[in-house]
DNA sequence: ACTGTTTACTTAACAGTGTTAACCTATGTT
DNA sequence: AACATAGGTTAACACTGTTAAGTAAACAGT
């Protein structure tokens, strides 16, 4: 394994065992048994290496959401698998989740949009499928990458609601999100009432 | 106006002006005309300032919330207009809602839940009026408050996008939102089919 | 075999961070 | 006059991200 990946995996050990506040360059150099300055020869300063980890779990979550695709599912089915899957790799992976939306476009200027533009590539695999439903007039849409926005939005909320433990502690997390997963859904659909 | 209300003015100036990477204390001491020390001798440290920030912004966001609160109203239409007044707060104070979920609690551990459980008073005002819908007989829900929060999270999930520039730049605000507050409210109505 | 260059890394340092202990000084109390 | 308290300060500790300069090994050319 190349320093970089070392450097990369300390980092993501860090984050996931002791939190994003603990992950300083001199802790991760520490644990990958180098000189803290070494990551520098690598990175061109932490942000860069933030972004780094960022892109990898992009790349999971979205390898996640291809996983699932399978155009022989009922439409509707197909929609509920995404959130449901979008919904478990957050919860089962949430630091990793968490540094995705964690770090603010407008506090790393040194950053290139486009970097972040990536992440939206995993919206457009849901603005496919609804623009499928389209197509099959299951649906009325005015504009798929919208509608595909406005759901991830939703789902993206009742995730972040969950990971930064802001539930109260009454509500259990799984009737949380079937009924949200449910709202989500119904709330999308309702547009093309059936004949 | 006391020190302690000078602190706290030039914590919020910094925050929306520079942002949250640069609220520092000593640059806070400076602003406030003081050391940085003396900060301590009204906020036990860091986090105990933040959170009281954090709370005076909930404060003003559950005041907005109360002000658009008319029993007289339709409740289709009080439940929209609740809607859009929260998005219309987070988006014209960003800073002030950014930091209410900022903060993380497992980061904190020196602080009571008791402090975080105080932001779930606001919630209250929307489980209130969902109760009214279900009295009226207008939806069928099984727990308010789970309600309450799966609309509640679905709106922040819409705020947060927008806040943290994740919007891909084609969509406009507006239509993102409007499309939003319209799936959500149409996502809780529909369980209760008219006859 | 002796140079020169590149690669991979380290040491030392700078300016900044949150936080604490110790100190000072003016005010009020007995 | 002696003491206590309130409201600050200075100095210091252990940390942070980052840079400039130095070092030591590997490689290339003659």
């Amino acid at each position: 394994m190349s320093l970089r990946e070392e450097i990369l995996e300390a980092s993501k050990d860090i984050l996931i065992k002791d939190g994003f506040g603990k992950m300083s360059m001199r802790r991760i150099a520490r644990r990958a048994d180098v000189t803290a300055t070494s990551i520098y020869l690598y990175f061109k300063n932490k942000d860069d290496l933030l972004l780094t980890l960022i892109q990898e779990s992009i790349d999971d979550l979205k390898a996640a959401l291809e996983d699932v695709i399978d155009p022989s599912k009922d439409f509707i089915q197909q929609l509920e698998d995404m959130a449901r899957v979008y919904i478990r790799f957050a919860l089962n992976h949430p630091k990793e989740y968490e540094i995705i939306y964690m770090v603010r476009p407008e506090e790393m200027p040194k950053y290139p949009r486009e970097k972040f533009n990536e992440v939206r590539s995993a919206y457009e695999l849901l603005a496919d499928i609804i623009d499928r439903g389209r197509k099959e007039n299951l649906i009325e849409v005015d504009d798929p990458l919208i509608s595909a926005y406005t759901i991830w939005a939703q789902i993206h909320g009742v995730v972040s609601v969950i990971i930064n433990k802001r539930l109260d502690t009454r509500i259990p997390y799984d009737k949380f999100i079937d009924q949200a997963v449910d709202h989500i859904i119904k709330g999308f659909i309702i547009h093309k009432t059936p004949a």
